[in-house]
DNA sequence: CGCGGAACCGGGGTCATCCCTGATGAACAA
DNA sequence: TTGTTCATCAGGGATGACCCCGGTTCCGCG
């Protein structure tokens, strides 16, 4: 029982090269399907269904992410195997975030794809060794990497530091009052001073801008 | 040159078979240290500086990530594997969070080990296989496999679920209302029937209840 | 046909949020 | 000593959030 894969790059030298490789190698993978566009891409995996989608990820209308968001709400069941030239950072990321099980790059042996392949329709995650920092990188707490100041933070006191921190979690002036031991008046000061240097106008912004910079 | 390697397990016993497997194996890794709690490890490690951490994920006072979090903030050249007995991916997905640049378990032969520890420190990410979804799942956007149903929210009404949307973005009723075409007082009888069914009280919780269920 | 649910809109009310002005004492530096 | 910043608090007012009451239309269902 062989791996059906689908191949969506859009050169289609590229194409016929994997699919030359993938085919003669080995009879563990089938080439059963490709496509050169994201329309193309979506329609040709709905209808062939295949275990596993070998996506580039640059390509006009969207790139190999696009091909994840339409195909991932329809047909779950297909995994994804991001196959691209980049090793940048941004690119391995958004197409991860997208939902792709894997990513490995074109300088990739034909055996070692054919592994990779397998791999991913068993459901493990497969990386290129260096790539798979990146996500890690991206999905850590950083306590280190977060930049430290901002402009605006740093005007702030302590203590409107501790009003803010309270406010950006949803509680009432009257909470944050008794949980600082201030009165209701006093929060209002200081939730005052914090809009006026942070440039906000209300608790819904200024949460947002909490969070943003981790302050919770 | 070879990897300076710091053990971190409460059990002695493991640690002294780990230590005897590693450094009669090859010559590429060195243990340098060892701990078993919490405490002695952060010392340890701010003390000797390895290159690598073994740790074990599951330690009294805070397991494993508690050491990550105390150390990656002083020292944050030094690279974390996780070692643990468990594969359950809620430890996986906290230690990773918590800045550990793999995970693999204890079930791993002595030389699969050592290839670990050394991809590892080259800043390489390692996995047992099975494990990498676990992060993956966690890290991206996930339309199918997000959690279906509620009891609350299927008592929505679709329109309820449009006040709601905005609603959780921080939207006064105004913006609402000029927003779907509707008068602020509709906009307050939509949320209103949303905190009845939802048992909430207020916006602030109404807006981490929607977020919650990625419904932003 | 009548009934209920949905979406729509009001009046009128309470309370919270937010702003403005103004005040006090403590700490600290010029 | 004087000036500044911070933290504390108060009065009063404008606006928004939220609730409870009422009402209308439309639409589907038994």
């Amino acid at each position: 029982m062989s791996v059906r894969v689908f191949l969506v790059d859009d050169h289609a030298l590229f194409r016929a090269g994997v699919r030359a490789e993938l085919d003669t190698i080995t009879d563990e993978v089938e080439v059963v399907g490709e496509a050169g566009s994201v329309g193309e891409a979506v329609a040709g995996i709905a209808h062939l269904k295949p275990d596993v989608v070998l996506l580039d990820v640059h390509m006009p209308d969207g790139g190999g992410a696009e091909v994840l968001r339409q195909i991932r709400t329809k047909i779950p069941e297909v995994t994804f195997l991001a196959l691209s030239v980049s090793d940048a950072a941004e690119d391995v990321i958004n197409v991860i975030r997208a939902g792709a099980r894997g990513y490995v790059t074109k300088t990739i042996s034909s055996q070692e794809l054919v592994k990779a392949v397998v791999r991913v329709s068993e459901g493990d995650a497969v990386f290129s060794p260096r790539l798979a920092g990146f996500v890690l990188d991206a999905f850590a707490d950083r306590p280190g990497a977060a930049p430290i100041s901002d402009p605006e933070l740093d005007l702030l006191t302590p203590r409107e530091r501790d009003v803010l921190r309270l406010l950006a979690r949803g509680y009432a002036y009257k909470e944050i009052a008794s949980e600082l031991f201030i009165s209701v008046k006093t929060v209002e000061t200081h939730v005052s001073s914090v809009l006026r240097k942070t440039q906000l106008s209300n608790r819904y912004e200024l949460s947002r801008w909490a969070t943003d910079r981790r302050l919770v």
